[in-house]
DNA sequence: TATTATCCCTAATAATTGTTAGGTAATGAG
DNA sequence: CTCATTACCTAACAATTATTAGGGATAATA
């Protein structure tokens, strides 16, 4: 009350001596996620990371409290992201969309953000029940999250009958996001077609609708 | 030819302080494959898995010659016995079997392999293109004469005509493939029952043949 | 009994790791 | 100009790592 309120003012605090303080914290991030995802956590080391952020070691420090923190942002990050793009492009549909139309952009959609930002969602899906405690505790409720979108997707379906009656729904969400998942370890997105390579999943997937026309 | 000859005798050499010498190999693969799957390979010591087997880390060198090797030799051993299994299921059937029903077989197959022994093709599987140099030259041509396997059986389905014309054959490989090996990620073999899981499988992937009967 | 190969041991080494302590240059505010 | 904040730095530490050197006990062989 007292104290001067400087609402809605971005700071902008240009200081130090070296780049702005997010503009380092976003490099560290994404140079983290590219070895992450390449070497894996353990095999990177903070000083290559820091060398390729242009800086030493316990500078990374000023940014981030520990090497796990790192991790567990990039985590989230790609999570956040592929969740929130999901959900778009589900409710982009008309609001009386059909199941099946609503779970086939979903596929689109994950495919997509999978490998827009592929560092981070390539560390994410590699890092499945392996990372550190601390570290699986704070991503824990962003994977529920987008698990549970999913669940009700297909939940959705087979109340409506879109679901064919011999697939076991238990298996169906693994099966799915997993084979998705699977193409960050093969799929080159910069030379071939993300578009050819959906309708390809879902042409694969046709298996899961009682009716096979479309 | 002036050395006694002792042809098809096995040497049975019990010998040393502790167990023969085979057994405590075996015992040091199976252990480091069980921790390897489970925590990472740099996240597991030589003394650590010494310890499991019964034995000081320095002893683990008159078995094996480095701690990559005891990685190389886990994935050698995991793609060959899903090799293996894979073949022989398709040749126990008869000569002139459609190529879908090839493909089928296989699939059961493979999906039976990966949770026969689970530590070694979760070791495998993990460490695809992420493992050191050496250990990657090692395992290529294992991994390339099984890739060509599934691509044999993939390329007669395409010469009969069993695979539909939706779908873009230079992806089906990967698709299938990584959507099964991911199943070691979330499926517990010892609650579930794997049959069903192959026939979800079989069912989901229904969308790659032109016809939806069988 | 003497010998030898087998299988494991203790002790030690060099290298690398994540992280902390404490300092310094640049910038903007007063 | 003064001063505080920001964003980096060098130096160092304790811990852990894979691996080597060299030794000793067991058991089959001669």
């Amino acid at each position: 009350m007292s104290v001067e309120e400087k609402d809605s003012q971005q700071p902008a605090p240009k200081k130090g001596r070296g780049q702005s303080g997010s503009v380092s914290r976003r490099l560290i991030l994404d140079v983290a996620a590219a070895m992450f995802s390449a070497q894996g956590f353990t095999e990177t080391s903070m000083r290559e990371i820091a060398a390729k952020a242009g800086m030493r070691a316990p500078s990374v420090y000023y940014h981030f409290t520990s090497k796990e923190q790192i991790l567990s942002e990039i985590l989230s990050i790609a999570i956040r992201s592929t969740n929130l793009a999901v959900r778009e492009s589900v409710e982009r549909l008309p609001a009386d969309a059909a199941p099946r139309r609503k779970i086939e952009a979903a596929v689109g959609a994950h495919v997509r953000s999978l490998h827009r930002n592929i560092h981070y969602t390539a560390t994410s899906v590699r890092y499945q029940g392996q990372v550190p405690q601390e570290v699986a505790l704070n991503v824990r409720a962003d994977r529920e999250t987008y698990a549970d979108y999913w669940q009700q997707l297909l939940a959705e379906a087979a109340a409506s009958g879109d679901l064919s009656p011999t697939i076991n729904r238990q298996f169906l969400q693994p099966l799915i996001l997993g084979s998705m998942n699977h193409t960050i370890n093969w799929y080159d997105a910069g030379r071939g077609n993300l578009e050819e390579l959906i309708l390809t999943v879902l042409a694969l997937f046709k298996g899961m609708w009682p009716h096979q026309d479309r």
